[in-house]
DNA sequence: GTGTTTATTTCGGGG
DNA sequence: CCCCGAAGTAAACAC
């Protein structure tokens, strides 16, 4: 679509733009110094310093220091934005709220560098291979994988001590409890099978068993020393399509 | 300190401006349509769109999508990111690689309808409260909250199964383990308490408690189910020193 | 570097 | 709505 760029815009402009903008289906980006207070789940005030607030029209709010992957301060989507000029000091603030939990993000803008509204239209999804989920299908098209003669019973099986990935069945009919877990399995995984098997320790012989592609010695062990077992699977065939496009030759 | 703001460049000065920028420190956002591909932990692949790029000087970049807190696609800190015009279609590339794991992030750039350098200063240091060591400090400092005669005899206790917040004695001089969540307690925290319990099962009687704003009936069952105990701490007064500044008259 | 834990986790799925 | 668990979790902190 196409951008609006404002330079060093007033107080009335950047409260104005940020309204009009958002309420319209635009994202709103701006670089200011500012001070910022939030006051929720927890409360935190941070100092002047410039930043890069990010406004989305799905009541996304976002405060960028110059580093990290996170943002310093924001909101999720769901909340509402506004945008207003200050009585007391003629200087803009934006307020993002939002219920459940009740919180309250305040940017005191000292300073705008610039303000770009953002017409952006994006229909499209993004598509993602190698998920644990992919890994859940995988397993159930192909149990013999795990062990010679295993069945899927049930899988994602709700129990009162929440729910077992695959509920299964060995060759000679005793049940398996199976955790799956895509990366490294760690000693919560272990602690996650141990609670689900736990469910069926006065029912008698109950098998459990933790799929992963690897696992430290120290999980290897837990899991003998409990009567569990650690099944490594460390490559499973991704049932690809083919339909998605991609980008050619990689560098 | 200031932007510099480029409309609708061509590829080069995307390159170059991309580059320069991040070296020098800056910020760089962008507007633009684009193709994304990732791959590392797992792979992906995002569609043409309208997006907002985002780059630090110190390797994070984001692709964000006009809705949603998280960015749809990103590199985090550490890594390198690099921008050139490919040859085959004359249209900027940006990609951000990492190595532990090693990952890469190629953004295929179709349009760019706006740049921005933004040379952001910004010492100031993010100071929050009400967090989950504020509440161990409330815990430590007034134990008879959570029980009647409960002595805290050893806080952060290593063990060979991880840190146990606090390891206690009650009236009795029995000991007890203490795990405490700031946020409704789940089911992993459940798990958690019952792994560091579980060290002192030879040992004789240990108590386990788990202290929460809230709990579901899941957990507290799962709680009663294992001989552990859920103890609701629903507020604690913030050690307030004054000291940090605030904004005024909140609306 | 691995390992463990927190997080204003966010997000999605299911009841 | 709540409950539960995954995440390309990120980031902090200890060893």
């Amino acid at each position: 679509m196409g951008t609006e760029r404002y330079a060093t815009p007033d107080a009335e402009t950047v409260a104005a733009v940020v309204g009009e903008a958002l309420h319209e289906g635009a994202i709103v980006t701006a670089e200011v110094r500012c001070e910022v207070e939030y006051d929720g789940r927890t409360s935190g005030y941070l100092g002047p310093g410039d930043r890069l607030l990010v406004a989305k029209p799905d009541g996304t709010f976002l405060v960028h220091k110059p580093a990290n992957h996170k943002p310093v301060n924001w909101m999720p989507s769901g909340g509402t934005v506004t945008a207003d000029v200050a009585a007391a000091s003629g200087e803009p603030v934006i307020v993002a709220r939002r219920s459940n939990p009740r919180e309250r993000l305040e940017v005191r803008v000292h300073e705008t560098y610039g303000l770009t509204r953002f017409d952006a239209a994006d229909g499209v999804e993004y598509e993602e291979s190698g998920t644990e989920a992919e890994m859940h299908d995988y397993i159930e098209a192909h149990p013999e994988e795990l062990e010679e003669g295993l069945r899927v019973v049930e899988h994602e099986r709700e129990t009162k001590y929440g729910y077992v990935d695959f509920y299964a069945s060995d060759a000679s009919g005793t049940p398996v409890v199976i955790e799956v877990k895509r990366v490294q399995a760690t000693l919560t995984h272990f602690d996650q099978l141990k609670r689900y098997v736990s469910l069926y320790d006065d029912t008698g012989d109950v098998r459990g068993m933790l799929v992963a592609p690897a696992a430290s010695e120290r999980v290897k062990r837990a899991c003998r020393d409990a009567g569990l077992e650690f099944v490594a699977l460390p490559d499973f065939e991704t049932e690809a399509d083919g339909t998605n496009a991609s980008l050619a030759d990689f560098s």
